[in-house]
DNA sequence: GCGTAATCGAGACGGTACGTCTCGTCTTTCA
DNA sequence: TGAAAGACGAGACGTACCGTCTCGATTACGC
């Protein structure tokens, strides 16, 4: 058997089966370090020992590219099992908010998502990349529930999808706002004091209406005004 | 006689008054034409009828600028009486995202938040001129409530604070999410229903823990992991 | 008759006699720190402890201000009565040499000439004040060494202007480009190596032609291409 | 089989040599419309259809690049043969006057050479591309004139080079003080007179020291002070 | 003495050019 | 043929001076 040379080329072709690998981790290292805004594609191919032209290749620009490098990091967020619909919650918001902790992710994800504003494409790709895989762990979190009878089945399936996305929007807007405008950490005890508000709304909400466990409904929603007002602590 | 006066005029022609609000509101315009990323202080500058250096003069760079000029859009927001806690609640989330609404905020609000991530001084101007605004509605709020007798005075000043905090990220996380990662309105059902659950969790903490209208703490939580499940809709 | 003042004195508050001296002052310091090209209006006034305004005021822009900054160090050069010719010349010389070794003039002189081609308005500031001042001295020194017998009283006053403009221009031009191009000390026995080669030259001219001490006249000059060649050393 | 190539021709996109020409070409046509001091890279840039990175990649600044532009013009001044010594010095001070009449030539040249002062570097690339170029002309004139026979070997190497660069000095200077600073036409009948009293003057030098054709030299140099003054027209 | 008028300092103003940086594209040469 | 290296046209960056202007505060003179 020949024996390959440890480093056959040092420079040449065979570099191109790495370099996706190693454009990415370039680019979150230069999050790290500059912050999206004084990020440039020049210096992430300087890093990735990769020539400018190979990058812009793969990627149309520094948005797309940093989304993916962003992306990756949304990999290992997974629906734990603790065995009760309040503790997977816990898990999983906990989880979230240690991935949004990493210098990368605060640095990279606002900033795409501020420029998606004006690129309807860019927000496609964030979407799909990042935004739906988390929406999805609201879905399957409820299918277990209901799967462990902590939950019934849902009736209306419009309903129940408004019904996640308010919850998604709650979850997230809740963790990320705490974690990059208020600057303090999303810890256990934070994530359990949010956690417990978002569970009990949502339970009084379906048991104060009749029929009961009918999700949150805008058409068939009580003169809220006109109740008494709840006490705030 | 009364001596000197106190501020005795700076020596020097005074900066013009009119060179503010012309830049501010051309930032504004340009936002709303360019998005954040294309924003040039050249650009800024023209549009205001101004010489670059007084922009540079009066502003450290694009970020305090933008800071600046979105600050101003949530000069108008009030907190409403409308004789109950849920019904202000209501007024002033949908204030807000009617605010965020306009394509000016959405465009800078999210960048410059971004770019605090690695600019203490930034975040804190953020904080003090956008961020504080808001959050002390919160508190006025309960004050107001407090007045009405919806709500009980509050016993753990710490602990208020802590509310707040948490209702505030609540609040702005979920509008924010919901307006520009979801990139759906938030509107007045998605505002009721929203409102619905934070008002019924806050509601249902409290009174779920003895003694009556405690606040939600950390320190005299309830095993929640252990506790049943409430349905989820 | 009494005259009334011819200039009646204007009204208001008189300019400060001490701002122009030390106006000038700072503009050589500025020279001789800075050169020409960085020299700024704005330095040189705050050297002298004096508004930008005041500047303005006196002078049109920096090229005037140097030419009389400059001007002032010709001040200093005075025709010497070594009794004869020769030591008259190298005396003067050696004067012109010594002044343009100090490096505001070395800074200031040159670049002032460089602009001047540009601008009539200037060339002529710079012969009235620098120029002609020595110009002088070539006409001074000839009408000493007239009355002292050394040489003729002049025949043609167009032929002897013609002449003094050549002697000038050789003398002036020899000094500045050992000085400036050739970056060399003009030093005494630079100097005295000149001299003799300009005075020999111009005696050997006249001697040469017939009738005898006449000028160097190209209306009247020997066919010099078909002469024979001299030997040069 | 020979080894590598003695210059292995560096990687990457070569410069584009048609860039420097036109850059150059560009240079000249501002300093004949603008000057030197209102001559803007960004502006040469723009007429040589050229970005301004471009020209900063291959020139440090202005002032080298107008020393290339204006060196190219010197590259036209070659030294003739007309038969006689005298010949050939009137030939090439009427070259080297029709080269500095040119505006271009005006406007660039004196500006560098005042900004050298400060700048050695600047004064090194000006010897180099200009200077020297003149002044191999009189040592070639000389070799000429030695093999024709019209002028003897020099004897002592040091004492040739101290005459030549005087030489030099008094040529070159007076060609520019009579053409910048008088400001008046450097003509055929200037450089005649010119020629005739420095070929004397040397001439007359040379045999006025004994032993014959000795150069000049300060270290034998005989009391000039004291001999009799010679007339001057 | 008191007003009038031009000065003074300070510093902001609208501009222009600076020299640097990054962009995204385009030639080259090498393996 | 694809990847490295790097030059290219384009254009924004933030800075420095420009020469002008607006200020309040000082002088001096003439009435």
């Amino acid at each position: 058997m020949q024996s390959s040379t440890p480093v056959p080329r040092a420079a040449g072709r065979p570099r191109s089966a790495t370099a996706d690998t190693a454009i990415l981790a370039a680019t979150r290292e230069a999050l790290v370090e500059l912050g999206w805004s004084k990020l440039t594609l020049g210096d992430v191919a300087t890093r990735a020992g990769v020539a400018k032209t190979t990058l812009y290749r793969r990627w149309a620009g520094k948005n797309e590219l940093v989304v993916d490098a962003v992306a990756e990091l949304f990999d290992e967020l997974h629906l734990p099992d603790r065995g009760t619909l309040a503790a997977d919650i816990e898990g999983v918001v906990l989880q979230f908010a240690t991935i949004l902790a990493r210098p990368e992710a605060k640095s990279g994800l606002m900033a795409v998502v501020a420029e998606s504003i004006r690129d309807d494409a860019l927000r496609d790709r964030i979407r799909e990349s990042i935004v739906d895989r988390q929406k999805c762990l609201v879905v399957e979190g409820r299918a277990r529930a209901q799967a462990r009878g902590e939950l019934p089945p849902e009736t209306d399936p419009e309903e129940a999808a408004r019904t996640a996305d308010l919850i998604f929007d709650v979850v997230a807007g809740a963790v990320v706002h705490r974690t990059l405008v208020s600057a303090e950490p999303a810890d256990e005890e934070w994530v359990h004091s949010f956690t417990q508000v978002l569970l009990l709304g949502l339970t009084s909400l379906s048991t104060a209406q009749a029929p009961p466990l009918q999700a949150v409904s805008a058409k068939s929603r009580p003169p809220l005004g006109a109740r008494h007002a709840p006490p705030l602590p």
